[in-house]
DNA sequence: ATCATATATTGTGTAAACACAACAAAAACT
DNA sequence: AGTTTTTGTTGTGTTTACACAATATATGAT
């Protein structure tokens, strides 16, 4: 079962690097690679860090199901351009 | 780094064994066990199943520090008794 | 008392999430 | 241009979350 996530996106959103964010969680920088292509499924444990890392939900963060896209959910939240 | 959880709560709020839990996230019973007990800590895939069985976010159904009782919850949420 | 169900414990095996190292390629910055 | 940073890839090793089986104990129902 794939699992998609929101990792890169909230990365570039602050300018963090991989080694940067794996620092702050205590990974190994290629595990952060390995997480955002979807080749590894991580822990509860590490989910639970990167989503307090960026302040977010854990189901902001993972999904069974592919992430809309934030231009549409820009749109659904109703943002004054 | 220890693990809380509340499976064995809502398991017991809706009157469901182990087996019957580990068959509908897919597991095996035993798992169930290991993880009420704080013996295993999941993967995530597995943690958002169960969250999703019970019908709750995962932060309330895990956490890194135990949680609130059930008595201590109620009254901040001011139920009417 | 008997029988079924639920839980706990112990053991063995396997798959996968990690760590770590080395190197290549691309991007960004001076 | 060069040079640093970031990212991707490949490989090897270890730990642990899982599966599965067997058994013991406790509880509950009849």
């Amino acid at each position: 079962m794939m699992l998609y996530n929101r990792i890169g996106l909230f990365r570039a959103e602050r300018g963090i690097s991989r080694k940067a964010l794996a620092e702050a969680v205590g990974v190994n920088p290629q595990t952060i690679g390995y997480l955002e292509r979807g080749d590894y499924k991580p822990s509860l444990e590490l989910a639970m860090k990167i989503a307090a890392e960026f302040d977010v939900a854990i189901e902001h963060l993972f999904s069974f199901r592919p992430f809309e896209p934030v231009a549409a959910v820009l749109r659904r939240a109703g943002e004054t351009a």
